[in-house]
Formats: structure tokens, C-alpha cells, sequence
DNA sequence: CATGTTATTTATCGAACGATAATTAACATG
DNA sequence: CATGTTAATTATCGTTCGATAAATAACATG
């Protein structure tokens, strides 16, 4: 049944002509594409059925998508872990802004404004189902991947966060900030990334759009630190 | 424990003995439990199974960790998704504490105190891999569980604390929270949640204990929330 | 102790999976 | 236009999965 007709084959295109047992979709020899083409594409994609089902997913299924057959994606992969570890590369690492952390420090503006910028941009950047979705399967299947994303966001987001708005409040001086400091601000990292996971990946209905949810949020957590770093300030110059 | 295998049946137990084709424990025929019984072991056992690997976990080695036969578990559920179903009976729904409301509501204790109560409680309860782990394989396979869950959480928890803490700014009166009122709470039982996310399973090292992060983020919380939730209330006032 | 019920096991099916080897055809080059 | 390279396909292997049917043995009852 693969059909060698060599008359009508060209338009086997993608739908309708598919037969009940379904996986081929009757197009025998496609085109012939560049390697570094073929292998965004097939992460491009792999991306959007790894959101959508797991990583689980059959390569079977991915091939089909693409349009390919399945063998072929072991001549760009050697193994779907391969596939799997491009799928990371792309989002976690070549989506990551190194913008994000010049903006947080430009004491040029006042802190409530860098930050609510900053969440803006960033929400902006992760709340996607493909980001969102894949992230979480990531770290039910081991916690490399989201060991390392998380120790980036301390390190490049949270820590900066904390200097910054010790800072504001005309607290501290240069030393590191504390792990309790640090912490207060992964609850409002936390607070702001569940909105996501609700949007995305729960589909609850949000009746409150994400920039009001993170001014209020912000306004809040913002007005609420200053007595708490102080307090937290007293008690380390008391015991160091 | 069960086995009462007259001869040496007895050490098949689970280890060591298993040949290189593995699943076989060796041990021929075993005792007759009773079907209640035998149900709560297998389900207890599948959470074990199902918060490591996740659903996709197989039935032959739930079997193999029971130390039963696999065919032996759709005497109890017709197919995996029932034994998934009351997997989740069992987690959200019977560890569920009504007390927890109540608590929320007692207006004879401050606040504060009200809300780091509920939070320590709640947490000792789903701060557990079970729990949480379960919880996001369950929201990435389907929707329905975790959108009921967290209805439920808003109802139960977020709407009367809300209440509870206009009321402890002198604020509002019975109207029910407004939508946006009700965010800013999701926010703090986002950012708490995600402690145990980070902790349980990304396994982060968190200097941090569980209590002072609650107390400090509770703090923050409603130092800050006073001012907003004022300015909610006026507007609400002036547009209705 | 004989008998009936049913909890449990043995054996097996069909489908889907990741992966490999061998074959075929598209394209570049002379 | 003949030729070599290699992108892409066909065919297939071995494993694992969820599930079913039939055989067997544990226990209750008389």
C-alpha cells in the first residue's frame, strides 16, 4: 500500500486522504531539506507535541507531524533523550534575556517600576503553554533541568531583586543578601508564576488580567518588605 | 507478613534473588486477603508508585511492588484510569480538612495569627511528594482534577480569608470579594505553594525552614495588602 | 471431608514504543 | 548525462504496555 503510482502521488499534502489506520500520511519520498533546517524544525515541533502530551510522546507521532517518517528523525537525533535535551536548549536557555538583569539594577528608575517591567517582559516570555507545560514535565522527570533554571533565576533575577530594593529602602550595604531575604522574594517570584500555571496549564478562568495581577501583587509585596528586611536587618547586624 | 507458604516460599520478598529477566519475585501463589482490604493496599501503593514515576508508571510493576500478579489488579478497578480515579479520591478529596475553614473564620484570634495557622496545617498535609508530585502530573494530564481542586481552594480558603482580612482593616462589608480582591490572595498561596514546588520536587536546597518562610511571607503579605485593598474598596465605591 | 465460591495465577493477545539495517531517490558535481 | 553522496524511505526487530480468558488454589460452608 505504499503506493508507488508514479502518477497522482504529489498532492498528498497532509489530510482528508487519510485512511482509517491512520500514521502514513500517503506520501511516498518527500523533498530533500538542509540538516540545520531540518533539525529546527523537527525541535521546533517537537516543542509543540512535547507541550501538549509529554514526553511521551511517540516519535511516531512527531515523524507524522512533521511530515517525515519516523526513522528519519534518528539521522538528526540519536536518541529521542537527544531530541529531548535540544527541546531544553531552546527554551530555557536561548529564550532567557540577559536584558532582564541589566533592567532590575538601572537605579535610574524606581524600584516598584523596574520590577513590574520586569515581570511584565517576563510573563510576557514564559507564560506559553510550550514554555509553561514543558517546564513542569521537565521537573516531574528529573531535576537537573529546573535545578539549574532555578539557581539563574536566584542568581540573576532574585539577588539582584534584593540588592535593589534593600537599596530603596535605605537598608544594607553591599553585603550578599541573606538566604531569608532572598526568600521572601522567590514567594512573590512563586506567587506570580502560579498565576501562570493556573492561565496555561489548570485553564481556570482568570477574570483578572495578568498586568493588574502583577501591579497589585507588586504594590503589595512591596509595601509590605520594607519593615520586614528591617527587621531581618536588625537581627543579622545583632548577630554578625 | 501475608505468605503463610509452608515450605521456603517465604524469602521472595523482592530483591536480590530476581533472575535477569526480572518481574517474576518467584514466589508461587499467595494468600487470599480481603477485597477491601486489598483495594486500599493497592491504591495506597499506586500513589507511592504513581508520585516517583508518574501515571505512566506500569501495572506490572505496581503488581511486582505489591507483590501480587498484574492481572490481579483489574479484579479491583476495571482499568488504570479507575485505579487513577481513586488515587485522587483518596488525595484531594479525603485529605481534605474542613477544619480548615473554620479556623480561617474564628474571629476570636487575630489575623495573622489565623493565617499562619492555616498555612502551617495546610502544609504539613500537601507538602509531601504524594501530594504534590500527584498533584502536577495530575494537572498536566487533564484539566479536571486541579480546576476542582482549586475551585475548591478558592471557595474554602481564599474567599473567607479575603473577608476575614477586610474585616481586620476595618474595610467592606459583606459583599462577596471582588475577583481581583480574591487574586491577590492566590498570590500568596501561589508563592507558598511554590516553596514546596522548589523543596519537594526540584529538591532545592532551601535554607529557609518551612515556618519562617511562613511567617515572613505572611507578614509581607498583610502589611502590604492593607493600602491595596483600601484602594480596591474606594474604587469599587466610587464605580458602583 | 466434600463442595462451591472466588481470589489469585498462568498464559497470551494486539498495539505501541524506541531503535536499527537495508534500500531508494534527490541533489551537487564533474 | 553519468556518478557519488546522503537525505529519506521501507521493513523490521525486540520490548513493554494495558487488558482478557482460562486454569488453579485458598477459604467458607454444609
Amino acid at each position: 500500500m505504499p503506493n508507488q503510482g508514479n502518477t497522482t502521488t504529489q498532492m498528498a499534502g497532509s489530510s482528508s486522504t487519510s485512511l482509517a489506520a491512520a500514521e502514513k500520511p500517503a506520501s511516498p519520498r518527500r523533498t530533500r531539506n538542509k540538516p540545520e533546517e531540518r533539525h529546527k524544525e523537527f525541535v521546533r515541533k517537537a516543542i509543540e507535541l512535547f507541550a501538549e502530551v509529554g514526553f511521551e510522546a511517540g516519535t511516531r507521532e512527531l515523524a507524522q507531524r512533521l511530515g517525515v517518517t519516523q526513522p528519519l528523525l534518528y539521522r538528526y537525533f540519536p536518541s529521542k533523550d537527544d531530541l529531548i535535551a535540544a527541546v531544553y536548549q531552546e527554551i530555557y536557555v536561548n529564550r532567557w534575556k540577559k536584558e532582564w538583569r541589566d533592567g532590575l539594577i538601572d537605579e535610574s528608575r524606581p524600584i516598584r517600576e523596574r520590577i513590574i517591567a520586569f515581570y511584565e517582559d517576563y510573563t510576557s516570555t514564559i507564560f506559553t503553554p510550550e514554555w509553561i507545560r514543558i517546564y513542569i514535565f521537565a521537573g516531574l522527570r528529573g531535576v537537573d533541568i529546573n535545578r539549574r533554571y532555578a539557581a539563574t533565576v536566584e542568581a540573576e533575577i532574585l539577588r539582584p531583586i534584593t540588592l535593589a530594593t534593600r537599596h530603596s529602602f535605605g537598608l544594607g550595604g553591599q553585603e550578599p543578601p541573606t538566604a531569608e531575604e532572598v526568600e521572601l522574594f522567590w514567594t512573590l517570584q512563586g506567587g506570580i508564576f502560579y498565576y501562570g500555571v493556573r492561565e496555561i496549564v489548570y485553564q481556570f478562568p482568570m477574570p483578572v488580567d495578568r498586568a493588574t495581577m502583577i501591579r497589585n501583587a507588586v504594590d503589595t509585596f512591596l509595601t509590605g518588605v520594607g519593615p520586614v528586611l528591617k527587621r531581618l536587618a536588625e537581627r543579622e547586624n545583632v548577630a554578625g
